[in-house]
DNA sequence: GATTGTTATGTAAATACTGACATATTACGA
DNA sequence: TCGTAATATGTCAGTATTTACATAACAATC
């Protein structure tokens, strides 16, 4: 299976959800890891159900069009169980603003810093957004990561790898931008 | 144009290259933050070639088949010169060791462990490469960003991405592993 | 009553990327 | 001399992903 159908069923092992939901989830949170348009998620449910990982049933609604529900089958998390714990393929890293710096000395200095000093301020508002769910979490959860529910835990450890990257990728911006200002003038 | 072709241009910017050599870079050093196969990269430098960005003659070589050195033009430098300074468009997040994170409450404490516990091990590892380049850079070229050449900064500062990704990925691989070990036992 | 927005589900075309196939030169070692 | 590896350049099929197309129910507002 792909990581895309990985994707979905992780998302279905923890509630039941149409493909509508979905795609919500695959913006945000899990769009913060793992991203797919609603024109990958349809087809991909169409698949997982094929192969019997997933179920669904029609639900009617008042107000709003009827939906299909989709729910995790016991084939479904077990194969989700033992991808989990299998080491991830070799992604191939893409990181469009490291190839600008990387290039940077063709630019002008001072629209250079604009773009980092720009780039740096998106990283540090997510960060702060991470921040106050990671505060939620630790009010709600507690906060010992030993002492939490295991599926808090998970949720908790996603949270905090995007902590780390987004504290981090703003200071390399801050720090780049710093450098391009000083060839500025002097 | 696609960013493909700006990795290329990045590199030719730089030095002359056959598509073989670019093929290499793609692997290390440019591969850290951008990939490409040479599947990609030979049809690449034909469309480069078309629309004027590059140029190519043909080396001789003794003991070696022959090749296709190619350069880049002023027309091939002004793009990305421009490209440099342009907001980066919005990557799509995908990172599936974080994927997993997020189902690991699913798997046997003990194995998850073992699998962060390894890939820990991996970023360090390449955290400790990156800092044996950041070294040999610092003694070459000085150790103030503001005093070493501008091209030699720009490639600082993306090694300095490297080394700040792989130094918090591999922390953040740590914490999980130990979080996942407390559930082991108690 | 018409337009706009949200929910809801799909398909199709285009682009991007990977992995396999294909070929040729030369060096080196068994 | 035969196989293997590195250098060197390409194509092609399949997979993955994005963007655009397409439809429909219902709510709210103008």
């Amino acid at each position: 299976m792909r990581t895309l159908g990985y994707a979905v069923l992780s998302l279905l092992s923890r509630e039941d959800l149409s493909g509508y939901d979905l795609k919500r989830m695959m913006e945000r949170p899990l769009g913060y890891f793992w991203s797919a348009k609603h024109s990958q998620i349809y087809p991909e449910l169409a698949r997982l159900e094929e192969d019997g990982y997933v179920t669904h049933r029609v639900v009617e609604q008042r107000g709003k069009p009827d939906k299909k529900v989709f729910g995790i089958t016991a084939e479904g998390r077990e194969a989700l169980k033992a991808w989990v714990t299998e080491p991830p393929a070799g992604r191939a890293a893409r990181d469009e603003l490291v190839l600008k710096a990387y290039s940077v000395w063709l630019a002008e200095p001072g629209a250079a810093a604009a773009l980092f000093e720009e780039q740096g301020r998106r990283h540090e508002e997510q960060l702060k957004q991470y921040e106050e769910i990671e505060a939620w979490m630790e009010k709600n959860w507690g906060e010992s990561p030993g002492r939490m529910g295991f599926e808090d835990f998970a949720s908790y450890a996603a949270l905090r790898r995007g902590i780390g990257f987004e504290r981090d990728y703003a200071g390399w911006c801050r720090w780049v931008a710093a450098g391009l200002k000083e060839r500025q003038s002097g």
